[in-house]
Order: C-alpha cells, then sequence, then structure tokens
DNA sequence: ATAAATTAAGTTGAATTCAATTTAATCACA
DNA sequence: TGTGATTAAATTGAATTCAACTTAATTTAT
C-alpha cells in the first residue's frame, strides 16, 4: 500500500462528516421553511425550548457556535418575536435569552419535525443510532479539550 | 415520556453531526494554514491527487457541492497556481480541471497532514473507524436518492 | 432542420461560520 | 483604591454554502 492512500477521498474520515452533516441541513429545510426558522435558528430554539433561559456564552457552549455566530441569529429571532433580550443583573456582561409568548407556543407545533426528519432514514434506523453514539462520544472529547 | 422528548437537543441526530463536523475542520485549518489551503480547497485537491483530470460537474457528485460553491473556489485553486482549467473538446459546455506541476508536487508534502489530524484522536480509533462505517453508508443513500 | 427542452457552469444574494478585534464590565492583586 | 488582566458580547471581514437564476452549448422531438 502506498504512502499517498491516506490522502484518497475515500479513506477520509471527516469528509463523509462534513458531507452528510451538509445532507441532512438540507433535509431539515423544507420543514423548517413553514416555520421561518433556518437550521442554526432551530437549534437555538430547541435549547431555548429546554432551558427557557440562558445565556449568550452557556448557548455557545451547548451548541459548539462562538458569539460571533450567535449574536447576529439571536438578534434575528428576537427580530422574530420569538426570543427576548436582556442583561443579567448580577453581571452585565451577561446578556441572556428567553422565550416570548410566541416562542413557546411554537414549541406545540414544530414538535412534529423530528418525526418527519427521521422518515427520510427508513431502514438505517440502526445504522443511525449507532451513529449518534459514536459521535457523542467522540464530540465529548472536545467539551474540554480545546 | 412527553410528546417533546424528541425536541432536547441531547436526542438530536443531526446536531452531533453537525457539531464535530465543524470541530474537525477547525482541527484541520493550523495544518491546512501552511499550505495556504481552506477545508474545502483540501477536499478539491484531494480528487484531483487521485482522478489528475475531472470535470467541475463530477467534482460536485463527488463531494456534495454544487456548482455554486465550487466555481469560486476552483477559480481560487486556479490563481494560486495548483489548477488549471479547459473546456472539454467533446462538449463545450463542460468544464475540466486538472493538476498544474506545483498542484503535483504539493502532493508529495501534504501526505502528513492525515496522520497529524489522527494525533488528535488518540484512545477513539475504533470509535472513529467504526464512525467511519456508519457515515459511509448512510452517505450512500443519498447519492441516488435525492 | 429548427424550436423547445435539457444540461453545465457561473453568478447573485442570503445565511452561516470562524478568527480577530473592539467595547464594556468585572476581577485580581499589589 | 486603582491599574492591569480577564471575561462576555458584539462587530468586522473572509470564506463557505445553497437556492435561484442566467448564459451558453447540446440534445430532443417534431
Amino acid at each position: 500500500m502506498d504512502q499517498f492512500e491516506k490522502l484518497k477521498l475515500e479513506n477520509q474520515i471527516c469528509f463523509p462528516l462534513y458531507a452528510l452533516s451538509r445532507k441532512v441541513i438540507q433535509l431539515y429545510k423544507p420543514l423548517l421553511d413553514k416555520y421561518n426558522l433556518t437550521y442554526t435558528q432551530y437549534i437555538i430554539m430547541l435549547v431555548l425550548w429546554e432551558e427557557e433561559k440562558i445565556s449568550i456564552k452557556e448557548l455557545g457552549e451547548k451548541l459548539y457556535l462562538d458569539s460571533g455566530t450567535i449574536s447576529p441569529v439571536v438578534k434575528k429571532l428576537v427580530k422574530q418575536g420569538l426570543l427576548e433580550k436582556f442583561r443579567f443583573k448580577e453581571d452585565e456582561r451577561i446578556v441572556m435569552v428567553k422565550l416570548t409568548e410566541k416562542g413557546k407556543e411554537m414549541k406545540e407545533e414544530i414538535v412534529e419535525i423530528p418525526e418527519k426528519l427521521y422518515r427520510n432514514f427508513e431502514g438505517d434506523k440502526e445504522a443511525l443510532f449507532q451513529l449518534k453514539e459514536n459521535l457523542d462520544k467522540i464530540l465529548e472529547e472536545f467539551k474540554e479539550g480545546s
């Protein structure tokens, strides 16, 4: 086996990760369009539907995104009336976000999305489950390390 | 288990895919900086180091990217002197790309990258291998379907 | 043979992402 | 106490990505 074997596309590990990630986000698109949400907006909303209230920093840690990405997206969600921003009284550097009534209500309808999305993967259910286990395990390593 | 369980971030399958993909691309960055390549440029070069000559369309199929993404990146690689573009004589709609001498030479040095990248995953080697198998299997479904 | 349909690339515009920088608030500690 | 360091968020600029559209070449069907 030659020294360049490792440069072959088929031997890259990151590549299928990157390609599949983009493909799945494309699958979300038609489902999210109905709610006028992009994928990034959607995952921010997912966190808020669990947390009710969270700082930009913590949001970034959960989503592995930095403030440069999150700030403008949150701004748009505020404009759409789904979120509210306010400063944390005990430390004015911290900006918190929370759901508005409209944001809370959206949860009731959007619950259809995971179900609909997974219909694209009929037949791959176990592969998908295994995939998630592996991804979570590896991703975990990056929680501190970085 | 309540109806909203599926909306929890920890129960999303796409999310760790998306997050890990971005993280790994960040790991490539310092390695690729040395060669003045971005990740997208790198995977295009990977294909050319295997194929020697390929059309924009085929390149897109291999990388799951469309011409809107590939065209400007190829343009930049041409500008950097790594690739050349020319039209396919038998069908002038088709634009082909091939390596320049400089592009070919880069392969010799850049072969260090896969090795260096995987050092970030010491201890996860099997998880990584399993991950790749699962990814490839699922990604395969999108080859025709879509 | 010619008009309509298809195909390949490229362009445009919106959104994301990250690195680097800026601003403002808080903290550390001498 | 006050100065320097740190921290949180936002901003800026470069690059990516995709959808939608345009242009040019080829193919199809009449």
